[in-house]
DNA sequence: GATGGACCTTCCCACCGTGGGAAGGTCAAG
DNA sequence: CTTGACCTTCCCACGGTGGGAAGGTCCATC
């Protein structure tokens, strides 16, 4: 019979998707409003089940609550296109890709301030010194304006 | 003299830190508060300007607030040790690389889904498969306690 | 002077995604 | 019946950022 039915709990369980975030996300409308018992708990089915797999691996890829819900509408219609999901997941790439170099740059910065000091007790400091750079003089140890 | 101040329009323009932005900094403690006109309107002198300076550059690095704070109490510390500093340097580049590596994880693991999908009008997807698949497998079943 | 527009002030609300917690209802076991 | 685990909704918080309302100020121009 698959009339088994889990409640929210029992399904961020089995899901990883914690309680709050499948309420939320229903409240969102990124999952269809959940069945009810007479007492208004909310009952999960494999095919929800299966929904909540899916969402929390599309989180897992980075995906945000928009694409997920277009992912999610995509994947229960049996005559999609795969272009349209591939497109999804393309325009997602671009922008991991995208975040990624932002801070590959901010790394590759850092390191190059980081190796550049020495760390030890003395004040002189090329990090402080790059942050506070590109103004007029560099450190604000002198603390009025240079002649 | 030099006693030349401009409004919190004027430094976020000169800065790039947006009014809103500046006053919400002020607020959470990151920046001391400012001097006021007689009417009540914040005052920026080269000194502060700084400062906004500085907290840009910080954040461009993506430091995050408290790191930020941090950084100008060093900064404003003539005294402090450059090993202070760099530590701050160093736990933020490991989080950096340690998001980097999330990202890229994702990035790639979209990429191989999105070579294999042929992307066209048909609907099989190795995306969606990927996506939806994982249930029996990954999955901590569930282990009810027998009864 | 007055007027108008550009600016300032504070305050609230929104976003994303997540967690914490309060107040109250329900269910199953003891 | 009581107890404790669970459910419900609702509010609040976070980091940062933006939007906007309601009201006060500054300055140039008439």
């Amino acid at each position: 019979m698959s009339g088994e039915t889990v409640t929210v709990g029992e399904a961020a369980r089995l899901t990883g998707v914690s309680a709050k975030m499948i309420r939320w996300y229903e409240a969102r409308g990124l999952l269809p409003p959940a069945a009810r018992s007479a007492a208004g708990y909310r009952h999960y089915g494999e095919i929800e089940i299966r929904a909540l797999h899916f969402v929390r691996r599309a989180r897992d890829l980075g995906f945000d609550v928009e694409a997920i819900a277009g992912l999610l509408a995509l994947w229960s219609d049996r005559d999609r296109p795969s272009a349209a999901v591939k497109a999804i997941a393309q325009a997602r790439i671009v922008e991991l890709r995208r975040r990624i170099a932002a801070l590959e740059g901010m790394a590759r910065s850092l390191e190059h301030l980081a190796d550049a000091c020495c760390g030890d007790d003395r004040p002189d400091c090329p990090i402080l010194d790059d942050l506070s750079a590109g103004l007029g003089e560099r450190a604000p140890r002198e603390k009025r304006t240079p002649p």
